[in-house]
Order: structure tokens, then sequence, then C-alpha cells
DNA sequence: GTTAGCACTCCGAAGAAATGAGTGCTAATT
DNA sequence: AATTAGCACTCATTTCTTCGGAGTGCTAAC
């Protein structure tokens, strides 16, 4: 009863016919595009009991089919056939990316604007971060009398500077022993852990005036805990009016807002759940036959997690779908690429040119130093 | 003939209407909205000539007029009231510009979120920057073996700092000696007269094979460049939205494209422009009697620079505004706050925000240290 | 110089009619 | 028992028409 042969070929139809026309679906444009061997009225049927299933529906009582969410969830899950880049797309995306600038961010950037354009959609990539980020180090830098370049220096290799004003008396030498003492206080403990107390703490053996000491603490204080933002880049959201699905501009608006608000935090926000767990029901494993690193699969979430519609699970988001998924430099750093189009979104063409950046970022950047700041 | 009394009145009341209701403005509609002792049909002679003189058109023969460029021109010239914030919203204001997590980027980027939120348009704010800013100091701090921080300070006090990689046999001293003869060799040049050669030459005396001394060299030429960007914060761009001239998606859509391409370059060189050449037919003065810093007229720009429609000369933005000032911190740098909005924007209210932010940053941060990245 | 009056323009809303893609159901066919 | 042809029906969309009204310009009177 659920999916036989026939049901699925026609579901498949259906949503790629949809992927690509953005008008509801009729049995009879389904017999011809994709020349079967059926009449329109066996194909309506099917799509009847299709639409009972819960995998179709009609916008209106006498118009075709589009996908529900479960419709789409189900192409994605089984239906929906990979293929690779052509070689053509392959070399320019790379060129592109190889003629970035050197460092992080740019090629962040890079590969945001790659991904928005080459796909239509709008593209996130999130910095790197360490889920569990452990200090190592705290470095000051006297840039002159009264101001000081604090750097913070977390697991994995993640670097966070930040200019701090500090009281004008105190020399280089000072901060530097106040820096290493509080270094050497914090040293090995997660960011999360670290609470103003907790540096004042460290810092008890320093003899010097509370209220000048306490300045730097806090700087010092603020600068580990800017270690802990996480840092987005978004490109082409203007891409999403494209489609017809955004020409309204109300709702349009609403979902530009919801991905722009807060520096793009809520979209940072889901991406980084995509990372942090990889729900059975919500993660879609690479098709075998083109996973690119299949050895790894258990180990780390090289999944793409694919959220359609109310999966988002954020209102004005329910047309859209969003794709991420996670890439890994060295052994403890994690960032995510994410994609955010509207539900009839191309996934085949989508998910491979995600693979590919993804695959190139971390060919290409294996143990790059990483700069950041808030 | 060109603005008596009574013209002027009428061409103000036609704008402010308009501003206000988004509608075209009819004859009678003006001798009701300001109880005027004229009959409808004198207002219509005037507005007649008005619409001779270039100040108003009609969209079509039968309906009321609105502005032309001209006649926003004339009105944020010489016609509008310039009133002064009420108090309880500068307490507002201020109290939320006192809550900002200290460092600039944040109290820049809570400016251009109180901008955009309070008036409904959208907000840029450049980061400070100098014109024709002189290299001070280029340190290096080495955070691992192969692995360190740049840090370029700039006449004015403004740093920016950059990850590197190094070739991994370089020792920390041998990484400061190179930085302290570079920095020696480029100290007081300007940024823009710095190119690669020259970083190359002021290195000439260092005894070290050219192919490895030449990457950490490269590196440092990357990051003086780096500190020549502008950094801009921009907000509110969806409130131009919920304005009537940008409910076509289209329009909406190249005016979002504009302002966000390239990270809002177009806009920050836009803002740019404005501190760097106040062309007198577009500068508009602050009128007179509210104007906070009199003193300094001559010597600074403190001037509102409002651009209105084809005088932006962007295509995509004919039908908005574009007010940017300039803000100072000490005597050396620069920054700006710009808004843009539909032409038939709130002048008035906008530019009183405007000046009271310009103030405030100006007030509660004339030398806060100033770190920024690329 | 100002105003009342009037004919005229033209947008936009509201309605009516035509179009056509698509459906579900029934009865005939394989 | 599955498939298909046929047909009546539905309903969004498009096109055309009508009509009201806000607003104008002009003329003649005040």
């Amino acid at each position: 009863m659920s999916l036989d042969g026939r049901k699925s070929v026609i579901l498949k139809a259906v949503v790629d016919d949809y992927i690509a026309t953005a008008e509801p679906v009729g049995s009879k444009s389904i017999v011809t595009r994709h020349n079967l061997n059926l009449s329109s009225a066996t194909v309506r049927n099917i799509l009847a009991e299709l639409e009972k299933q819960g995998y179709l529906m009609q916008p209106h009582t006498s118009a075709g089919r589009i996908p529900t969410d479960e419709g789409y969830r189900a192409y994605v899950d089984s239906l929906m056939t990979l293929t690779d880049l052509p070689e053509d797309e392959k070399t320019r995306m790379e060129n592109e990316l190889n003629d970035v600038f050197s460092g992080f961010k740019p090629i962040l950037r890079k590969t945001a604007e790659l991904l928005s354009e080459t796909t239509g959609y709008a593209a996130l990539a999130v910095a790197p971060h360490s889920k569990d980020s452990i200090l190592r180090q705290l470095k000051i830098l006297m840039i002159e009398p009264g101001r000081a370049l604090i750097v913070v220096v977390v697991s994995g290799g993640l670097v966070k500077n930040r200019m701090a004003r500090v009281p004008n008396m105190f020399t280089l030498e000072q901060l530097i022993e106040i820096a290493n003492t509080v270094e050497q206080g914090l040293q090995g403990k997660r960011l999360s852990d670290i609470t103003m107390v907790t540096v004042e703490t460290s810092a008890y053996s320093i003899e010097l005036p509370d209220s000048l000491l306490n300045q730097v603490l806090y700087e010092a204080y603020v600068s580990i805990k800017q270690a802990e933002n996480l840092e987005t880049y978004t490109n082409g959201i203007t891409n999403l009016f494209q489609h017809p699905e955004f020409r309204n501009v109300d709702r349009a608006m609403n979902v530009m807002d919801t991905l722009t608000k807060n520096g793009g935090m809520v979209v940072g926000m889901l991406a980084d759940r995509a990372s942090a767990r990889p729900a059975a029901e919500t993660v879609t494993e690479e098709h075998s036959d083109l996973s690119i690193e299949a050895e790894g699969r258990k180990a780390y979430p090289d999944y793409f997690m694919i959220r359609i519609g109310q999966e988002i699970a954020i209102e004005t988001l329910e047309d859209c779908s969003f794709i991420t998924t996670t890439y890994r430099l060295g052994d403890q750093l994690l960032g995510d690429i994410s994609l955010i189009g509207p539900k009839r979104m191309n996934y085949d063409d989508v998910i491979s040119r995600i693979r590919f950046v993804r695959y190139e970022i971390q060919q290409s950047l294996p143990s790059e130093p990483i700069e950041t700041d808030s």
C-alpha cells in the first residue's frame, strides 16, 4: 500500500515537475512529460491515493497536485536522484575558491557567495568553532599606554582578539604578568565554565589595587566570553525574491527579517543545532553511491541535515527548506554550511554543491590559521 | 516669482501631506487640512505654478500633486521645520546606547539598530577610519609555531589584526626582528603608498633566505592592506518594505541588492564620499537655530549630506533618499552614519535622530580603543 | 486677484462573462 | 480486477465593461 514502484515514480514525477515549474502538477502533464504508458485517468487515481496518504495536496479542488512537507520528505529521503556536478562546474568553483585572498574569513565569505550564486538560494557559512572550547592561551599586547590587544587562543586553534582599554599606569610587564597569571589559572577550563568570579579568583595572588586590576580582569573576561560567539556569513538572501513563492512582499519581508535579525543569529543557531544533534528522523544520509567520505560516516556528522517547511520550527520559514552540513578542520573544529531556499528547492543540485564546497574547504584549509574577533 | 510666502506654504503643505499619506495631494485636501483662508481654486492655480517651476508633478492628469526631486530639495533646504527630539525619546536612546556591552563595534551596531528601529528606515554606520591613514606600528605575536598574529596600528588609533601562517622554523625573536625592521622602514608612510615592493625593500637588511622571508613579508603586506578597508554596519533594510513605494517586489529587491552587495560596499563608498567632498549644492546646512556644534561648522564636515532620488546617482536607488553625516573621534578619525529611506521620508525626524546619536557617539566614546579586523 | 461652477479626465473598484486546466465519477474495455 | 474513455463539474484566472469619484483646468462672475 505505502509506496510501491509505480506510486513512487509518480510522486517523484510530481515533485520534480513542481520543483521545475512552481505550478501545480496535473495528471495529464505527468503522462506526457514523463511519457508513461498510462492514461491520465489511471494517474489521477494514483494521485488521489498519494493525496490520501498525505504526500500531496491540492491548492484548490480543480487544481493539480503539489507536494506536502511529507511529500518532499519522501522525495529527499529516497526518491531523488543525486548526480555529481559536471567537471567544468567543479573546476570553476575550485578556481574561484583558490583565487581568494588568504585568510579564513574571506574563504567562508566566498563560499557563501559561490553557493548562493550557483544555486540561486541563500547561503550561510558558520565559522569554525569548537563545541566545548577550552581556553589555551591568554596574551596581551600593549598598543600604547592605556590600550592593549587581548588575544584569546582556544582549543582547536581558534584565535579571537579584541582591543581593550586598560588603566594608563600599567606597564607592559605588569599586563603580561596579569595575563600569565590568569592564563595559568584558567588554562584547560571550558569557556562556558568561566565566569567573572573564576577570572577574579585566578588572579588573587596579584598584588595590585583591586579597582585597577579588576578593570583589566573584566576586559579579559569579556574577551574570553566573546570567543564563544559564532560568526556567520550570509549571502544571496535577495535571491529568494526571484522565486515565485516569495513574490509576495510580506512573505519576502518576513523571511528576510528572520534571516538577518541579530546578525544572522537565528540562522546561526539553527545551523548550530544541526551539528549538535543529528536526530534520526531529520537527518538525511547521503546516497551511498555518491558519498565522498564514506569511511567517516559513523564517526563524524557528515550527513546533510535537511529541514523541510514546518520541520524548521520557525513560522516565518515554513515555506522554506534548510540544508545544513558540517565541515571539520582538524579533529576539533566544526563549522557549518547551510542553504536556505523555498521548499520547492532543487535538492539534488544543492546537495551536490554543498558537498563539493565542504570537500574543498576541508582540503584546502586543513590547518589554516583562523582569525576572528567580535 | 520663485517662492514667495504663500507658494512656499503650499509647497510645504504638499510635501508634508505626501510624506504623511503617500497619496497624491489635491487642492481641496490642502485647504481643509491646513485650514488656509483660500479656496481650492486658488490653491489649484498655485499648484499649477509650482508644477511649472518643477517642484511638483502629477502622476496622471486627474490626480493630485506629488513632489519632484526638486520639490523635496527645496523642502529640505528651507521649508521643513526641524524640531528637537522629545526628552523621553532622548533618554530612551541614551539608555539603550549605554546598555551596550563595551567595544566600538557593538556600539556602532547598536547605533544602526536604534536608528533603523526608531525611524523605520534602513541605517548604516561606517566604522571610524582615517582618510589618509599612516602606518604607525607593526607588531607580531606568536601564537604557536607556524602561526602568528600580525597587528597593524594606524594613525588615529585604529588597530587591525589578522592571523597569518608563517614558516614553522621562525622563532618569535626572528619574527619580532622582521616586524621591527619593516615597521621602521614603513613607519609614517601612507597606507595607500605601501606596496609589496616597498615592504620588501624595507626588509633588505635582514639576512634570511628570501623564500622564507618573503612569506612573512607577504603576510605583513596583506595585513597592512586590509587596514585600509572600511567596515560597515547595516540595519533595518527590511524596514523599507513597509513603505508603499517598495511594495513591489522587484523594486524592493533591487534596493536590497544594492544595499547588501559586496558587504555594503556600495553604500559604504557612498557614505565615504559624503565626508570626502561636501559639494556645495548637495550639502544641507543644519538650520542654524538647532545646530548643536555651530562653532565647528567651517572646520569640520558636520553637515548633513542629503541626497534625494537621482542625486544619489545610483539607478536602483532613485526612489530613495540618503542622509549622511560624519562623526569624529579625536582629531583624525572619521566615521559616517547614514540613513536610507524612500524619498518620501520624514526628513525632520530622521535628521534630529541622526544628530542625536552622532552627538552621543562622540560624547561617550571620545577615545575608545577601536578594534577591527578583516 | 479670488472664487464658484462646470465639463472633462482617468484611476481603480466591482462585477460579469469567458476560458481552460484539472478533477472525480461512472461505465465500458481489456 | 485493473485500466481507460467520457463527461459533468469546479474554480482560479483573465478579460472586458461599467461606474463612481477625486481631482483638474478653464471660464465667467465677484
